[in-house]
DNA sequence: GTGGTCTAGACCACT
DNA sequence: GTGGTCTAGACCACC
């Protein structure tokens, strides 16, 4: 299900973070469904529980889970409302990666087509 | 010349690296124009000579820069042809980046806008 | 007649304390008015009996309702002379939250206004 | 310096996090003065560091402190314009203990009492 | 020396 | 059986 680089870097937790939000953001992961128990994805990639209860404790924070004692945890249905944080750092990510495309010799079309691309995917 | 938020939890040679990458990317720094020495940018931001040479270090791995010895760092010239690695980097950062803006609740015409500002900076 | 986030990480328990609380407060339930039973609300609200006979207990606790074997649970009348303690803490956390309000940047005029809208609501 | 409560059902950490957000807001800790080294903290209070960091972690999510690796944490100057999520949170906190007041018996006058105290003070 | 990550293993609260 | 907390102890990255 994952490909973790244990030798990265970048903390496993943090890589975590990053995969399962993807799977959300992408809808392969559905509203309300329930992610994998801590103990249970800790057996699948080997790794301490601690560890990926840090990643779901981060991604509760984040607002993409929520997770519920005793019963496990669950995607968060969005609510456009309330991640205005979450929209101010998205934005200044676009900045820096159109700035970075554009140096790289994109053109401002290709962008675009990328971006159509997304619409009809959703 | 440079803003680094001494409170970030960021490093502050991945900043540097960051704010270098923005002006080469902007044209402020041109093709082979001379970078600032080591130590005197590491007098100016008060800042470990240390900290300054990794972040030029990151950015010659990264292809922005080249460092001659003995003479200091300058500019890479962006050679298109090298660069098709970098691009296909860039265009799934794109894509992802744009899934994470449309889930979060952003329109295509918001992400168009603030590609249409960059055109006009740049 | 309830609205219960299962979603919070708030213990579901606890909300209906909060819940039940509230309505004590705003008078919606009337002194010594009797309290839906444990089954009764349990079954309204699709939760276990334990969840609420918790809730219960700790209302009771709390000296907000009262319990009589074989009868139910009753809106406990309030006493001031009873409620010395009570004041006292509600003091200190007015104190706590207003210094914590004035620390985020509140200014005392919303604070007060605050405090209007409630004395039209009661 | 602290009174925690080990046995009590709150967390180490939350008791924690609360008594250091105290004594920011009440400036006890000024802007960007060091707070205890984790490990220092840890064993003052007997406590396990791993414990001490999960605390430090959680106030800087809420924007109270910022930790640099190898130097130490800090408190964060505030930002009014930052804690949005913050006030919404406090402006809630504020209806709920207005309303308990109130049915205990306090005047708003009173209530505003307290208030003026406190602008006496900062 | 500082914060940050990770593991191993224990115990608790909730359902 | 689930998430949550805590401890003990190791190692890494940064300065």
């Amino acid at each position: 299900m994952f490909e973790l680089d244990v030798r990265s870097r970048k903390p496993i937790y943090e890589q975590l973070v990053e995969k399962l939000k993807k799977l959300i953001i992408n809808d392969v992961l559905k509203e309300d469904e329930k992610l994998p128990s801590v103990r249970e994805l800790a057996q699948q990639l080997t790794i301490n529980p601690n560890t990926i209860q840090k990643a779901y404790r981060e991604l509760e924070a984040q607002g993409y889970i929520y997770s519920l004692k005793g019963k496990g945890s669950f995607v968060h249905p969005v609510e456009k409302s309330e991640n205005e944080e979450g929209l101010k750092k998205v934005r200044e990510e676009l900045k820096q990666l159109f700035a970075e495309a554009i140096y790289l010799g994109m053109t401002t079309e290709e962008i675009q087509a990328i971006l159509r691309e997304m619409e009809g995917v959703n």
